[in-house]
DNA sequence: CATGACATGTAAGTTTTTGTTACATGAAGA
DNA sequence: TCTTCATGTAACAAAAACTTACATGTCATG
């Protein structure tokens, strides 16, 4: 496919050109000077090995060939501002694609998104689970929610909720048990999540330094609390991701937690100013977070 | 009409690069190193806000907004290429446009002109007549054929033939009367053509001081030989113009006279290549003047 | 697993294109 | 005739485009 083409700023001058019959105007449309568009024209004439416009002293009017020209070079380029308005068009206020650890996406965003969406007909979301962290470059996300300490190489994040973890298992599991320390735990299974190793943590923030075993079950992503929810041990959670589950009643916090030194962020590519479309994102999810945090504070679970 | 475009340039390197989803591969077609293909759409979705391909390190696939604005470009540079050949096409093969002087127009070109377009069909030939030169920048013509010298500023001018100009009247005009030295025009009316100033040059070269009056009615291009033909006195003409009616007996050749300085030419735009057009027309017009002095020169006028 | 092949990314320097400025020319109108 | 309007051109300046050299990452192969 060996396009030959002439100067496409000449083109471009001779179809402004040809447009108004008048390099002057041409000039003003481009915001060069008319020597620049007289200059570009007679290029292209060379070029072209024949006229497009017969010079009268006072202006210029197009020959025949000209005239052939500048209806295909107007449809062409009509074409080409077109789909690139369109295409920013799109990015502005069409798609949204967001990469989010599996976690968090069925526990916290899935079940909150639809408050977006509804608020932003016009923005279509995508999520892309991805437990690793988003590599802009390879991926179609504009932006991801990561938990971690916020400082990632390469990207911009900006926080937005600190963590606290604490032991939560289903209602059913500790009925009729004294669960009352910590080492009250040594008589369940402790469900692990694999990418975090926060039993260890937390058995040491409580000075347990041995009669608990550390181990159990490994469970991809969101697996541990599920398992928790469905008896099969205590699991650690965060107050993100349990909120809805303690709101309901699948989930019971029976010991205390801590604060941990990780957060989740929004995570932008570095140093790219946010579309409308991320922007909006980014108030909505503030504001939404905030409401989870709120609710989880007041409650009997804090 | 502002259109707010990106570099085209860029544009034209992304589309190719997105056609091939290989930057090089693309750099290969343009003529360019990787590197400026890689510059280019990293430009381009710098100025659109927005990813065009997905990176992977050994190559690059396309983003759906990639997918969208690649159907979009190759259709309108598709459309530039073509509009662009089909221009430089129809100047290879299609029109011609000369510019002539009315007399050479009437009297040798359109009936000589049958050969030319019979034996190129494709071609189709228009007469601009024109009594001063062609302005080729003011004109539509691409060639022009003309009397003078030849020196003629900013044209390349080519010598077709040079010219003879000898009296001429209409058979009946000398019926019975004796015709044999220019003296004996003194009793005929002298045609006069008003841009060339013939008549005064031949009696000079005739010898002639007195007697004979060198004023007479003045007419516009070749009327003067029109008027000669309907008898109503004597004309200068050369032997290109006069040819047919010789030919024909419409005119008749009472006495001798001499070969000009100037000449007839074919004059094109200065340091223009010919067009195969062009070049067609230049070898016909000098075989079929060739024709034209091989009769005369053999006939019983010469 | 190491290495080579393949492909793109980037910065600095070079080349080409594009644009500007100042002056020139020609046509039209008062 | 003079002024205004519009394009043309040459020399110079600025910007865009390109190259070179080096770097990084992925994939395939031995």
């Amino acid at each position: 496919m060996m396009r030959k083409l002439p100067s496409l700023n000449a083109m471009r001058a001779f179809e402004a050109a040809a447009r108004h019959v008048s390099f002057t105007k041409a000039a003003d449309e481009l915001f060069v000077t008319h020597a620049a568009v007289s200059r570009h024209v007679r290029d292209l004439e060379e070029w072209l090995g024949l006229k497009l416009f017969t010079r009268t002293g006072r202006g210029v009017s197009l020959t025949k060939a000209g005239e052939k020209y500048l209806l295909q070079l107007t449809l062409a380029f009509d074409r080409l501002a077109k789909a690139t308005h369109d295409l920013m068009q799109d990015a502005q206020e069409g798609e949204l694609s967001v990469s989010v650890e599996e976690a968090f996406a069925s526990r916290w965003l899935v079940p909150h998104l639809g408050g977006f969406t509804s608020a932003h007909k016009d923005i279509e979301v995508s999520i892309d689970p991805d437990d690793t962290l988003v590599n802009f470059r390879a991926s179609q996300a504009n932006v991801a929610i990561r938990y971690g300490l916020g400082d990632w190489p390469d990207v911009d994040a900006e926080l937005l909720v600190r963590i606290k973890i604490f032991p939560v298992c289903g209602p059913d599991l500790i009925k009729g048990r004294k669960v009352e320390t910590p080492q009250d735990l040594r008589q369940f299974t402790l469900l692990h999540e694999e990418s975090k190793q926060w039993w260890a943590h937390w058995l040491r923030a409580e000075g347990i330094t041995d009669g608990v075993e550390p181990r159990g079950p490994m469970f991809q992503g969101h697996l541990a609390l599920e398992a928790a929810e469905a008896g099969q041990g205590l699991a650690l959670g965060d107050q993100v991701l349990v909120a809805e589950a303690l709101k309901e009643g699948w989930l019971i916090k029976p010991l205390p937690g801590f604060r941990l030194q990780g957060a989740y962020y929004l995570v932008t590519p570095k140093d790219v100013p946010d579309t409308a479309t991320v922007r909006a994102f980014r108030v909505w999810l503030h504001a939404e977070m905030g409401k989870t945090e709120r609710w989880f504070s007041e409650s009997e679970f804090s």
